[in-house]
DNA sequence: TTGGGTGCAAATCTTTTGCAGGTGT
DNA sequence: ACACCTGCAAAAGATTTGCACCCAA
């Protein structure tokens, strides 16, 4: 097993992420570590990015329209994106516990984890139909 | 508005996914279509399932890992991906309107749609791993 | 006839990877 | 020194799109 080395790189990465709540997308990243890193190469995102969400510092958000996304938030949330303006906040209103829990009962396999994902209008864009 | 025009290519991808309930990838409908249609490009494919994903006539399930999945059933349902055989299997134990209104009474947008994943361990690969 | 549908191929977008050189330990 | 990490560029995989021809209404 690969021995983890420190990279200024992987740990701007991992400091971006957690300054940001809109949960960027590699491109977004990378597009920010270029002000930082004028040379880095979008592979060296990719990898850190992967590596990060292996070991369990960020979490990858797979696809919601496209690109896949990043959170630096990693303890169970669940996600609302917008089908106006495609932003995506985080939300923490479901029982995660007591959902897999229901689910787990009636399954035959073993369930360990599960996402959710709300979609709707977001507050904002509720506002500008309204006008 | 487009006015929609019968077309066999589409009726047949309609009754293929209605046949399956595993969750075919695009191309997985097309190699099937190829039986049917021997000359049939995966552009028609990619367009038919888009359409008929449009008007509702199937789902279209976006990456679980790497190309999108379609399903064939439309009423709302959820699903689980084991995590060593990577197959997808719907699930019907969830509350759906029950979370809806828990989670649209803390929110300050319109949520109108939610989408749940579980993931685990299927029936098949926790005997395997018994043996 | 006419506008949607198709096959084909090229293009686009996202992500991964091979390689040679750089760097943390 | 050794193994990991990086930049660069090419490759890979999924999906979309332009175009000329075909076909349903």
């Amino acid at each position: 097993m690969a021995t983890l080395k420190y990279s200024r790189q992987r740990e701007s990465i991992k400091d971006f992420l957690m300054t940001r709540h809109d949960h960027p997308t590699a491109d977004v990243v990378y597009e920010n570590m270029k002000l930082i890193y004028p040379h880095i190469s979008l592979g060296t995102v990719y990898r850190n990015l992967s590596l990060l969400a292996d070991i369990g510092e960020i979490k990858k958000l797979a696809s919601f329209d496209g690109a896949d996304r990043f959170d630096g938030r990693t303890d169970r949330h669940c996600h609302f994106m917008c089908t106006k303006c495609h932003c995506i906040v985080d939300m923490d209103t479901l029982d995660f516990d007591h959902i897999l829990g229901d689910a787990n009962s009636s399954f035959k396999g073993e369930i360990t984890d599960c996402t959710a994902r709300f979609f709707g209008v977001c507050e904002n864009c509720l506002k500008e139909s309204k006008k």
